[in-house]
Formats: C-alpha cells, structure tokens, sequence
DNA sequence: AGGTATTAGTTAGTTTTGTAACTAACAACA
DNA sequence: TGTTGTTAGTTACAAAACTAACTAATACCT
C-alpha cells in the first residue's frame, strides 16, 4: 500500500467505529425512544430473553461487557419491572437473573425489531459480503 | 434464517460494535498512553496532518463528528501545542487550524503506529476478506 | 476455628459525552 | 441603517462511562 492510500476510511478501527456507530445510531431509536433503554440494557435484556436466566458474571462474559456496567444496567432493568433478581441459596453472592412477563413482551418486541432493522442493513450486501462480514467482524471480536 | 440462528453475534450493530471495540482498545495505548489523548484529539490530529489544514466545520463533516466534540478535542490539542488556530481575515468567524512542529512530530509517530497496528489486524485476513471488509464497513456508515 | 484469598456485585468519585443554550461575526434584504 | 436569519465555534449543565475502592459471602489452608 502506497503512503496515498492509507487515509482513515481504509484504517479499519476507525472504519470498524465509524459502521458501528452510524449503525447504532439507526437501532437506537427502537430501544431509546420507545422503552428509555440504554445500550446495555438493550443488551442485558437481550441476553437474557435469547439465552435464558443467567448471573450478572454470566452476562459480562458473554457480553464483554464490565460489572458495574451490568449492575447499573441491571438495577434499571429491575426498576422499569422487567427483570427480577433471586439470590441463590448454595451461594448467596450469586443472583439469578430473568426476565419478567413485561421483560419477555419488550424482548419480544425488541428482538423483532432487531431482525427487521437487520435485515434492512443486510438488503444492502450480496449473501456472500454477508458472510465475509460476519464471520470478519466475529472474529476480530475475538483477538 | 431461523429463529434459532439469530443471536447476537449475527446482528450487525452489536457484532460491528464488539468488533470496533476490539480494535479501539488494542489502538488507544498509542495514542492515549504515550500522549495522554482522546479518541477524538487523535482524530482531529490526522486530520489535520493527513490532509493539511482547515476548519474545525470541515473536521466535522469529514469525520462526522459534533461540533463540541471538536472544540473541545481542538482546545485539548492547543493546550498540548500540538496545533495553532488563526483567524481568517475575511471571515473572522472562521478559524483554520494546523499542526505545529510538535504536533507534527506526534502525528508522524501515530501514523506508523495506525499502519502498522492496522496491518497486524490485516494478517489474520486473506486480501478478499480484507477488501469486502474494507468496503462494506465504508458503505454502512454512509448510510 | 481462625486468618487469608477469591468471588459477585455495588458504590463513590472522576472523566467523558451529549444536549441545548449561548456569543460573535457575517449576510440579506427591507 | 436596522432587523432578521445564519453560521462557526464555545460554554454550561445533565447524562453516561470508567476506575478504583468497597461489602458480603464463600473457599482454602493451617
């Protein structure tokens, strides 16, 4: 690559943050305006409502997200009723967390129209960009 | 795609998310740890030292960045006398911005560290991966 | 049993960001 | 000239994020 052709579309942090951004930006309005849902709450929920009960530690794992994230995350969840916390007996530090009735109805209608703002970005790629994307992004999650 | 394929790590805002992530944090010792800068002073830097001069406006187009965000990344980068503002003379509410000699320096260092950090990240990428990376990550955020 | 180390999760204080209101300079047009 | 509108950039206040220190429960080791 010549000195020319290094601007800052082609550095792929900044491309990375630049498409992450623009579309974040686009998906918050679902969970934002309709709910008052921050990011990690959005994606506490999410978690918990694809994956089932789990700990706080199980979400930051998965997530890679860090505690106080979570904790805040989860308090405002618990406020807005849509999760509930039980302590486990074997282990008091442990607390299982799981969504509410009214938890599993904003799930339900978040995650729908999380496939449908997806599908509208997806539109935009031939199946195969969509493959090479996925399996890019994943795995530079991952290093 | 079914029900069951749909997780997070196949949704496009999240997965450019944790990729970006990934990416910022692996960047931020350049910049943040050996100059104590911002994400955004970093940007208005290499804007300025790749494409010359001009108007905190002009960064925020080009970057898409808020107004106050540069202002206040700009007042950051004077302080460290990493750039010098000067008044137009036929429009005094424009100020064009520039590196000094300092800041220059400092830019020279980071664009090596950009360059080479980005190709560490390009190495685990075959140059078709890399290009449909490149130019579908460019296109979502134009969107 | 008693002391030390870990672990899950919270709280407190600082830093950073976002939003909106503001100032200063200029343009346009009566 | 004066009034209204627009533009570049800053400031002030509120919201959110980061870091580090903290609490409470348990494990481990003597």
């Amino acid at each position: 690559m010549s000195d020319e052709d290094f601007d800052l579309s082609s550095f792929l942090p900044y491309a990375l943050n630049q498409a992450a951004e623009a579309t974040s930006i686009g998906f918050q309005k679902f969970y934002r305006q309709q709910y008052g849902m921050l990011r990690t709450e959005w994606r506490v929920l999410f978690h918990l409502g694809r994956y089932g009960e789990m700990t706080a530690k199980a979400i930051c794992e998965r997530a890679t997200l860090h505690k106080t994230k979570v904790s805040r995350a989860v308090s405002a969840l618990e406020k807005k009723r849509y999760l509930l916390r039980s302590t486990q007996e074997q282990d008091r530090r442990h607390e299982t967390l799981s969504l509410t009735k009214q938890g599993l109805v904003v799930y339900a209608d978040l995650y729908m129209s999380a496939r449908s703002y997806d599908a509208s970005l997806a539109a935009h790629f031939t199946p195969q960009e969509r493959e090479v994307l996925n399996r890019c992004l994943n795995k530079i999650a991952k290093l």
